[in-house]
DNA sequence: CTGATTATTTGATCCGGATCAATAATATAG
DNA sequence: CTATATTATTGATCCGGATCAAATAATCAG
């Protein structure tokens, strides 16, 4: 059950056999229904994702009742909504997952506790931030020097998967264009 | 000349003199003159930069060569192409002084070599990594959340002295419009 | 101080993507 | 398998913000 969450900590930072355990021994497993919806926005904050099958979907509910995509995250990837999740804050976006998914997490205390016990945790959690603060970065710069028909292209090209797994609804929304805009690019009018 | 410095870094993170002093002397003064350009895209990302005084703007250049900004950093704030800083690779952005500026900067090489002597340095990167990616999430969510208008209002609300301090130029480039769309904002029509 | 450059405002027009609407195609539950 | 709901496509229209243009105001260099 816990393979996948392994192989990604050990690639990333060396861990004695102990402190392996006690890592893992952390994280909790969750299965859920396709469309279910894991994190509320107005919740605190207690949990951090680990996909192992399945996908999942962090997007903001605008007042209009609509929905801003954030972020997919597919297996082998953390998924938390993480600027709340460091103050143990309200969540300001939902959590749900695409697809019956096979889900492993961990509590916002025991991830936090873990950087005094484990002693590399914290070049875990550094190597961690700087990927999420990379990957919005990149998202950013996405939305403000591109227009729908550019970043359509830009994800294709690099994240074919999401594009094909995905239903154009959801991709859409993640482009923040409407579905109808998505199936006129695609035709390619 | 290092007392703003001293003081950021000291609110954050707890330094014995000698920690303190060795930090310190990692950091170089730097003026720049107004519009000075002091990252250029393509470079080496190699440095960190603290404003004593002044502002700088971290902006892209889109293919046809017009700018996005993707941030301003005012007095008491880092700055740099964190994407490109962490990884020492070539910088997508160019970093300017917006501002006639006094700088403190830092090596990458130093700062990261910091991790390693001093204890605490590696708390004070975590703190800096989870503002910058709060920062960033932020401006992303503003960006698949908001219309111009409402960007506009919400900068003004909290963050009136960027619209104060700086040409209504670089205000409409930071919202990704156009000066002629904030100045019809701005006078309300 | 003065001329030249740069920024701002205002108006006219244009256009990409949103909205609204109607089918058609798929997926899902029973 | 079938009925129902959801998603995708396509067309018509609309609208916010971009573009282009011109006049004014503000800055800056010498």
């Amino acid at each position: 059950m816990h393979e996948q969450l392994t192989k990604f900590i050990t690639d990333r930072i060396q861990l004695s056999e102990a402190d392996l355990q006690q890592v893992l021994s952390c994280f909790h497993l969750l299965i859920t229904k396709k469309n279910e919806i894991i994190g509320r926005t107005g919740e605190l904050s207690r949990r951090m994702f680990f996909v192992n099958k399945g996908c999942l979907r962090v997007y903001y509910i605008k007042p209009d009742g609509r929905e801003a995509t954030r972020r997919f995250a597919f297996e082998n990837s953390f998924s938390t909504s993480l600027a709340s999740f460091i103050g143990g804050t309200l969540l300001k976006e939902d959590t749900q997952a695409v697809e019956q998914s096979e889900l492993l997490y961990i509590h916002r205390e025991d991830f936090y506790s873990l950087l005094n016990t484990v002693p590399n945790w914290e070049k875990f959690y550094r190597g961690f931030l700087e990927h999420a603060y990379i990957i919005n970065t990149s998202r950013l710069e996405d939305f403000i020097t591109l227009n729908p028909r550019e970043r359509y292209q830009l994800l294709l090209k690099e994240n074919p998967q999401m594009v094909l797994r995905l239903p154009n609804k959801l991709v859409a929304n993640y482009l923040n264009i409407t579905q109808e805009a998505l199936s006129r690019i695609k035709s390619g009018s």
